[in-house]
DNA sequence: CTGAAAGCGCTTACAG
DNA sequence: CTGAAAGCGCTTACAG
């Protein structure tokens, strides 16, 4: 049914090949040929096919877009839409399509991917995550497949090109604030261990406990879902505890606000009996109440940062490697108090 | 580089038309053979090329998906996040892939619609949006392209698949319930009066302020974008009336965080100087203060049914047209208070 | 500067 | 039940 590069052909009176290279400006045709080209194109309402043309070509100007589970669950923590924002404006202004991953498990994320590559419906590959034992970029690497991470890869560092925060230090930041304000039992509520990011920041918590000459104690670090949910959990396990933490490094806004409701519900005070310093600086960190103060790491820069590196591979000739830094900031709210104060008042 | 269905044929000593019938698990297709040819598929690792399928097939497994504008205000509300979450986990279950639009004017956007549809890169097209003078789905139609639109189309209402609220209904629900606790000055702070869905929930909003009796007033009727920004300018704009208004309907929740900022900085009380009833309820109508009375429209649910109305359409051998309404339910939080009540407190 | 031809990797009548 | 051949709509050496 739809118009060809035949048909152009034909109502200009030039090859398809001519067309095609019209369509591509080549510089090879002469002007009057491109002209009367044009012309036919718009009076027939000419588009390329672009599948079409992938297959000729060997490349879609697409790129997939990995998430690292159920769209259910990642699309309730605001970082996702945050991040494919940066991506989505960053494949815009280079002309790029944009793929999304919608599998649930492992294993059908795994063939999603398979099935974008292999299947040639996209020239590489956003990451929107890093885990320790991931089957996906070790298959990348593997077919060459041009692709960024953003996060830290576990051990194909050196190979692949990321976008990341520093979260090593960034953790270890996170820990030390709380402790210059007083604090010695501080807990560190964070993502499944085998998130390269949970384990940068565990050890940058670790460092600081560890350099202020505080005793690291197992039951104060906690893994859960980076959801409300997982805050809620988090919550019961600690303060279940016989000696409470009076101060947590949270991972995730979305988790410090279960956090926040379940010791609401409790009866203890933020930051009354307990100091928060969380992660990520959404606007539900500026609407929780107390408004929690909270690591900026910039995730629109994540997104965008990404996709302008992964464009790069495309367009340079050699394999180019690029890690990338972005920065944070930690934004300070109401989440947290010095511990001296809280034992003054409650001594008095 | 890659293997291709050749190679399959070569090792399994078929025709690559056999191989493809493999693929395509037909019938006619002895076990034998099938065992023999999957034999060798899985010794060369071989995965079909999805780009020449389609381009043989005439279909792609792929659905688009449309944003209003710029992925960098729609992304910031998390109206879309959720509606987005609805078609991947319905375009998942359907197997089917999702193609995101990037554009950021209206005329970007046409051009990616037209890329997608004619450039076969998508099977059909998920509307976000419906407005009055849009381009985009006169052309679907004319193209005879399968589509449904996230909300009511404003012409094409006979023709067109759409799943959406009753937001002429929702729109007067939410006023008389604010008429209902004794206010009579009531504004509407609504979307782009071309949004359809505006147009919609203000004639609600109309209707309720008529039947009631009540004087309907331009200058209470503000059109602005669904940001938080937009909440504020509307503020500003009631605030500096004479007669101001004792409550308000606001189309969304994120407006609404801009609305109770923006009062909260002027020192005018919610629920005791105005209440509010807003649209959506996101997270961010239980996590402001106050907790704001919203109505939610299952925003999930619209994203969900439109790909299962949409995947109806690829399925049916002859065109269907679907209307979906998704009912909605106001919930009830702290923002809204009887009119009375605080003329008795403020007389006493 | 332009054209004829092969090829990208599949699918699908048509034949047998 | 299987194969040979044409075709999907482009691109791109190769020739001139």
């Amino acid at each position: 049914m739809g118009v060809t590069i035949k048909d152009v052909a034909n109502l200009a009176k030039v090859a398809p090949s001519t067309v095609s290279r019209v369509i591509a400006n080549s510089s090879r045709i002469s002007e009057k040929t491109k002209q009367r080209v044009r012309l036919a194109m718009k009076e027939l309402g000419y588009h390329p096919n672009i599948i079409a043309r992938s297959l000729a070509n060997q490349s879609t100007q697409a790129i997939g877009v990995v998430m690292p589970s159920s769209a259910d669950k990642v699309f309730q923590n605001p970082f996702f839409p945050e991040v494919i924002r940066g991506i989505s404006i960053g494949a815009h202004e280079k002309k790029h399509a944009i793929y999304m991953s919608t599998g649930e498990t492992e294993e059908e994320i795994f063939q999603e991917v398979v099935q974008m590559v292999q299947g040639r419906r996209v020239d590489g590959i956003v990451l929107l995550y890093s885990k320790v034992d991931d089957m996906i970029l070790p298959y990348l690497q593997e077919h060459d497949v041009r692709c960024v991470v953003i996060g830290k890869p576990f051990k194909e560092g050196e190979t692949v090109s990321f976008v990341d925060n520093d979260n090593f230090r960034a953790g270890r930041e996170a820990a030390e604030y709380l402790i210059k304000l007083g604090h010695e039992r501080i807990a560190f509520v964070g993502g499944d261990l085998d998130l390269v990011v949970t384990i940068d920041r565990l050890t940058g918590y670790d460092k600081a406990i560890r350099a202020a000459g505080l005793q690291y104690r197992d039951e104060y670090v906690i893994h859960q879902e980076f959801l409300r949910e997982g805050g809620k959990e988090a919550v019961r396990k600690l303060m279940s505890l016989e000696k409470r933490p009076t101060a947590l490094v949270v991972a995730d806004d979305l988790m410090a606000l279960g956090v926040l409701n379940t010791l609401d519900e409790m009866g203890i005070s933020v930051p009354g009996d307990i100091s928060i310093v969380s992660f990520n600086n959404l606007l539900i960190a500026e609407l929780a109440r107390p408004a929690l103060t909270s690591i900026n790491i910039n995730i629109f820069e994540l997104g965008y940062q990404a996709v302008r590196c992964l464009i790069d591979q495309f367009e340079s000739p050699y394999k180019v490697v690029e890690q990338i830094k972005v920065p944070y900031q930690m934004i300070e709210r109401q989440s947290c108090k010095r511990l001296n104060e809280e034992l003054a008042e409650t001594s008095v």
